[in-house]
RNA sequence: GCCGGGAUGGUGGAACAGGUAGACACGCAAGACUUAAAAUCUUGUGAGAGCAAUCUCGUACGGGUUCGAUUCCCGUUCCUGGUACCA
């Protein structure tokens, strides 16, 4: 065999590491160990596109090195198998859903097996899986078994609460709850009924059910989380969503926020995936301030994080949901001010988003009496506070807050300067200056006068120092069939667990997959979706879980995914530990990131893992975007003319699907046979050949610019793929796909195939010594690539690797001592041919169980060397010296180059350091 | 609007600590082999001038720091990701 046939060669390997089980992954205390973690997809329909594999591919040769360097590797696959598209496939067709996933997760493990992947694949997961949501189910269940105790500052058990409660009741209780929870006292909380004691427990449970307002999708018949709503559109199917009020299970990630924030100093992620977080979250320090309604017993408290300027405060305004807001409205306001909340309750969320800039409000009559000068200031209604955030009520300092000073203008409301600067053309005075005109704190600055003003509050009980979040607790059901069922049932309205042993509760049958005829959800339909206790036959939860339920713990279930009595064992979740590698797209920041670090900092308080951020070491791929071609027809004809040639003709451009295109020229043939009406196409030609136009677009089946990882592994092998993705340029990079580079990827491949042969075609491999310049050839590149390894940046190792085999090539290197480490320093990238040539040099077993070779610089010394001259830190030459020079020897051909001269201005330097091989450095 | 990231030949991209800009690859051109094509190999390939050695200009644009800037600083333009009345 002399040519490289990659097909047979790389069925082989394939077949030979599933049955030689050379990637399975097993707790091992001797050696370290190294998690490295893909986000799992989900599996659609359409299969896997050539943008798919690229974090697999880097995050796959991660592993194969780290294997080699004596690592104990887990790198597991599996599926996020509950979804939209299933479901809406189910709608249409009437097919169960479980049927469509099982579908197209085995088509998506054909086409993954097909790119030889390290994966242990006895470690796969699919959310779908009853016995993988059981443990879903079992941690919700928890969830709701816990409080956030503020002073533990860790969930504990709503058992401690309960019997804390029996004690002494709820007042020195420092908890995460509900703001509208009352104060009860151990007597009073022993005579509330059972009823009335769950419905208080629902206001601490982690995992509560409580009327909130929510993103309703109306067309999907879902609820939606807020990452799952862009600009007022979901983000799957770009369906309308609008505000609607409904009894939602929810999560109260809130109670971690401030860990979700600090724990992100520990992680090795990217500065903005982090920023993206942090806004997420959105930290406010500020204060909460009571105002007194003139004339009523009822108050008004805002938040605020410029208490400083409590002087200026000139209005308060209401969101219009307020009820207070509706109270308050005095006889002659009332038709203005009624009407002006029923038109901006009834503006959707969209329209009020898109409507920045139109200023509205009215007054509702009322006034407030601000605490600190006893000034009367009038109430007002404005769609520019929003109901969910703070209190919903703002107090306004028209002179140093742009909006407030946007709503004064409009309606003529007096604006007050309280910090010193000038204030010309819409340019406010900032947080720097001087307070004044602010009684018992004028004179001050910001921080100073904020801490005064909070210490004012506190004396007389009208208000507190407060942090604010802008991240709000995460909707946790969705009126779908599809997802994981909750395990509750409902007696007297409220909610219960089932009992433990009763897991996994099984998603029913149903006849149809869409909502009831009276609105409920899918599971509506099912039959005896009921649980029976000895006190009867309750009904079950209808909702089911959100997508983002299974994929916020999967990675632990990777390391013990058969493990029937826990979700995973401890000493497996201790030994794996945290992922040291993930590699992902940046567009899950602020959800799966967000909630799978939300819920490992939840087990962990339990002290069910051992470990309270999930994800060490973050990569984020770019996406591999379309690159579509075009043909030009002269208009009113079957005539195509290329590319250079279209300005002088009347054409029209059309999509050309790009598989039949290569290098941006069309292969006339098959584009004849491609549609029935361009059979008899004609072409006006550019020396001989059509050139398409190209442009970078979304990759999607309408522009005909999908590219299947099959067709490009038939025609060059799964190695040219997996070399080719990584040598498109950076893997943080968004990149179009585009494969006029592909030849050069599979000359590489062929030519390193061709080391080990003779021209004739005869394998042959010396045993001679290597050369020096051999040596100097591969020991480059094994430095190179070890580099690399430490910034992720694969596209260079590829093109040294390519150095490496054109040097070895011109130098006619066939031997052994150069030849089997070069198959090792390949192998990550390729493993196919790497494992077949290792075979061929005599090695029994796989290469995956040899070690990485070693690199020695002394191979990389040469006769002639370039030393960097810097004096005093700043001047720096490059001189050509020979290695082997003395050190006194290379000073005086330092102190004698013209630069060097120029520079020194006769003076002799003090000191001369030199570091070999780097840099000499004088010193004035 | 606010917060990130970016802009280098015909193309994808190198330059990892301020020190020979354009590695490597594609494409293109010329040549070798071939009846021919494909494949392979060799050479050239940022722009301009020159027979040539060589010189000048060049990393989006305008400035600055430095002996020296793709790299650091200030300003501008364009592309791109996130977020958006968050008090």
């Amino acid at each position: 065999m002399a040519e490289y046939s990659f097909r047979e060669i790389e069925k082989k390997w394939q077949a030979y590491w599933e049955n030689q089980g050379t990637f399975l992954a097993e707790v091992n205390p001797e050696k370290p160990k190294f998690y490295t973690l893909d986000m799992f997809p989900y599996p659609s329909g359409a299969g896997l596109h050539v943008g798919h594999p690229l974090g697999y591919i880097a995050s796959d040769i991660v592993a194969r090195f780290k294997k080699l360097k004596g690592f104990n590797v887990l790198h597991p696959m599996g599926y996020d198998s509950f979804g939209l598209p299933a479901e809406q496939y189910a709608i249409q067709t009437g097919q169960h859903p479980a049927i469509t996933t099982e579908e197209n997760i085995t088509r998506y493990t054909e086409q993954l097996k097909n790119i030889g992947f390290a994966f242990d694949w006895t470690k796969e997961v699919r959310t779908s899986d009853p016995s993988y949501y059981k443990w879903t189910q079992w941690i919700f269940m928890q969830l709701f078994n816990s409080y956030y105790d503020l002073e533990a500052d860790k969930a504990l058990s709503i058992d401690s609460l309960i019997s804390r409660f029996e004690k002494e009741g709820n007042s020195r209780v420092k908890a995460v709850c509900d703001e509208d929870t009352q104060a009860f006292d151990a007597a009073a909380w022993k005579a509330f009924s059972e009823k009335e004691k769950q419905e208080i427990l629902l206001k601490y449970r982690l995992t509560f059910l409580a009327e909130t307002s929510v993103n309703w999708c109306a067309a999907l018949g879902t609820v939606l989380s807020n990452d799952e709503v862009k600009d007022g559109f979901s983000e799957r199917g770009g369906h309308p969503v609008e505000r609607k009020k409904m009894m939602q299970w929810s999560m109260r990630i809130t109670a971690y926020a401030d860990r979700l924030l600090q724990g992100l100093e520990k992680v090795d992620w990217s500065e903005p995936i982090k920023e993206m977080q942090r806004n997420w979250i959105g930290k406010s320090i500020g204060a909460e301030v009571v105002f007194e309604i003139k004339g009523s017993d009822k108050t008004i408290k805002v938040f605020t994080t410029r208490v400083d300027t409590i002087y200026g405060v000139t209005y308060l305004a209401l969101a219009p949901e307020s009820e207070l807001a509706a109270e308050l409205i005095t006889e002659d306001q009332r038709a203005t001010a009624e009407a002006y909340i029923e038109v901006a309750k009834n503006r959707s969320e969209r329209e009020r988003m898109s409507d920045v800039k139109t200023i509205s409000g009215a007054f509702t009559g009322a006034y407030a009496i601000n605490p600190f000068n006893g000034e009367e200031i009038q109430i007002w209604v404005a769609d520019y506070v929003l109901a969910g955030y703070g209190t919903g009520a703002v107090m306004a300092v028209p002179a140093h807050d742009e909006r407030d000073y946007n709503f004064a203008k409009h309606f003529n409301l007096e604006i007050r300067q309280v910090i010193d600067g000038s204030m010309e053309n819409g340019s406010f005075p900032g947080k720097g200056g001087l307070i004044i005109n602010s009684g018992m704190i004028s004179g001050m600055y910001m921080k100073d006068a904020m801490i005064k003003a909070i210490e004012f509050l506190e004396e007389k009980g009208i208000g507190k120092g407060k942090i604010q979040y802008r991240m709000r607790d995460a909707i946790f059901t969705r009126q779908r069939y599809w997802g994981e069922p909750l395990p509750v049932y409902f007696k007297d309205g409220l909610p219960y667990l089932i009992d433990e042993k009763e897991l996994p509760l099984i998603l029913p049958e149903v006849d149809k997959y869409l909502p009831t005829e009276d609105g409920e959800p899918p599971l509506g339909r099912a039959r005896d979706w009921t649980y029976k206790t000895s006190e009867g036959e309750f009904p079950l939860e209808k909702s089911t879980m959100p997508g983002w339920a299974g994929s916020s713990w999967y990675f632990f279930r990777y390391m013990d995914p058969k493990n029937d009595a826990e979700f995973a064992a401890k000493d497996k979740t201790d030994y794996w530990g945290a992922v040291d590698l993930y590699i992902g797209g940046s567009e899950h920041a602020t959800g799966h990131l967000l909630y799978s670090r939300f819920w490992t900092k939840f087990l962990f308080d339990l002290g069910a893992v051992s470990i309270d951020e999930p994800f060490q070491k973050m990569i984020n791929q770019g996406m591999i975007q379309g690159r579509s071609n075009f043909v030009y027809r002269v208009k009113g004809t079957n005539t195509f003319v290329s590319h250079g040639l279209k300005d002088q003709f009347d054409t029209s451009d059309m999509h050309v699907d790009v598989n039949i295109v290569h290098n941006d020229q069309l292969n006339l043939d098959k584009f004849k046979a491609w549609r029935p009406d361009l059979a008899n196409a004609e072409f006006v030609l550019e020396d001989g050949k059509y050139h398409c136009g190209a442009e970078v677009e979304k990759m999607s089946k309408s522009k005909y610019n999908v590219v299947n990882p099959d067709d490009i592994i038939e025609r060059y092998g799964a190695d040219t793929l997996r070399l080719y993705e990584m040598f498109l340029g950076p893997l943080e990079q968004f990149k179009p796909w585009n494969t006029n580079g592909i030849d050069g990827v599979f000359k590489f491949l062929r030519k390193l195939w061709n080391l080990y042969y003779t021209p004739a075609g005869d394998f042959a491999v010396s045993v001679a010594e290597p050369s020096k310049e051999e040596f100097k050839a591969l020991h480059k590149a094994i430095k190179k690539m070890e580099e690399d390894m430490t910034h992720f940046s694969f596209n260079t190792s590829v093109s040294s690797f390519m150095i490496c085999v054109n040097e070895l090539s011109s130098l006619k290197c066939n031997k052994r001592g150069i030849l089997e480490p070069l198959a090792v320093l390949v192998s990550p990238y390729a493993p196919h041919i790497a494992e077949e040539l290792w075979a061929l040099l005599g090695n029994t077993e796989s290469i995956t169980k040899t070690s990485f070779p070693a690199f020695d610089e002394k191979y990389l010394i040469e006769n002639i060397h370039e030393y960097p001259v810097s004096i005093n830190g700043k001047m720096r030459v490059k001189l050509t010296l020979p290695l082997s020079l003395t050190v006194p020897e290379i000073e005086a051909v330092a102190m004698a180059d013209p630069n060097v001269q120029k520079w020194l201005e006769g003076k002799a330097p003090k000191k001369v350091i030199i570091v070999p091989g780097k840099i000499v450095n004088l010193v004035v």
